[in-house]
DNA sequence: CCGGTAATACTATGGATCTAGTAATTCGGG
DNA sequence: CCCGAATTACTAGATCCATAGTATTACCGG
């Protein structure tokens, strides 16, 4: 499939079919951020499956949609686009700017420091020594 | 200005002058990723200087060309974006994302930390008890 | 089995994007 | 001063995006 790359719009609707699961058109309009006709989302469904990021099965007389990419697929291709383009690739520039300039409280930043002790601990295990 | 949102080649192009400096249409153009007409690349500067994302001063017979918006705002509205659609507007759970995702050497990892930590010490400091 | 309504199918439009060609300009060198 | 190469100005088209209207279909209830 390659990297999947959704614009604007295609993303919010990419975005409640992966947190709430397969939707029926009505099911996605109402839980889109903005207002707007049935036919249209619609169409952005249709639109979605034609370039194959996602399916349906009907129901009743209706159709069911959900995504055929994963968001953990997306995730990573808009993060890497993000660190090649505006972090000159580099992961670690793009993490410490997440640190430093947003906004976390203590308790964030603890659990992720855990999760980077428990990571490091992983990786000296496999190596033995350094 | 607003949230400014690049459009994939816009960000090719804004990446060159933020990373070069200033540049001339020529020198945009042998640092883009693809391989593009003298014109083309002439057409997307000055459409991205009609929406106010760069400008230019003249330098001999030609132009230079510079980011009229700085790359850390550029970061913080595509981090902004991706954070809302693609991990729910949790911050935390992007970082945790990077953390255990992304391949990571134990030097970055712990270059990470070493930043976790004077951050958490920083606040601390300030509220003295919690 | 038929009507109504909810749903889909088809079509359309204005605008942006991406690419680039041709025309006009301008500076530097002879 | 004028030529030519480099540069910018103007124009254009193919494609995609965002939005939505109208036409058609199809189930559910009676």
């Amino acid at each position: 499939m390659g990297e999947p790359l959704f614009t604007d719009r295609e993303l919010d609707v990419m975005a409640v079919l992966w947190e709430h699961g397969p939707s029926t058109v009505a099911d996605v309009r109402e839980r889109l951020p903005a207002e707007l006709a049935y036919t249209t989302v619609l169409t952005m469904l249709r639109t979605l499956e034609e370039k194959g990021y996602v399916g349906h099965e009907s129901e009743g007389r209706a159709y069911r949609y959900h995504a055929r990419v994963e968001r953990g697929e997306a995730r990573v291709s808009a993060l890497n686009r993000i660190t090649r383009k505006l972090f000159a690739g580099s992961t670690e520039t793009l993490l410490t700017h997440l640190v430093s300039d947003q906004e976390l409280s203590d308790e964030q930043l603890e659990r992720i420091r855990a999760l980077l002790d428990a990571r490091i601990g992983d990786e000296e295990e496999e190596e033995g020594e350094g």
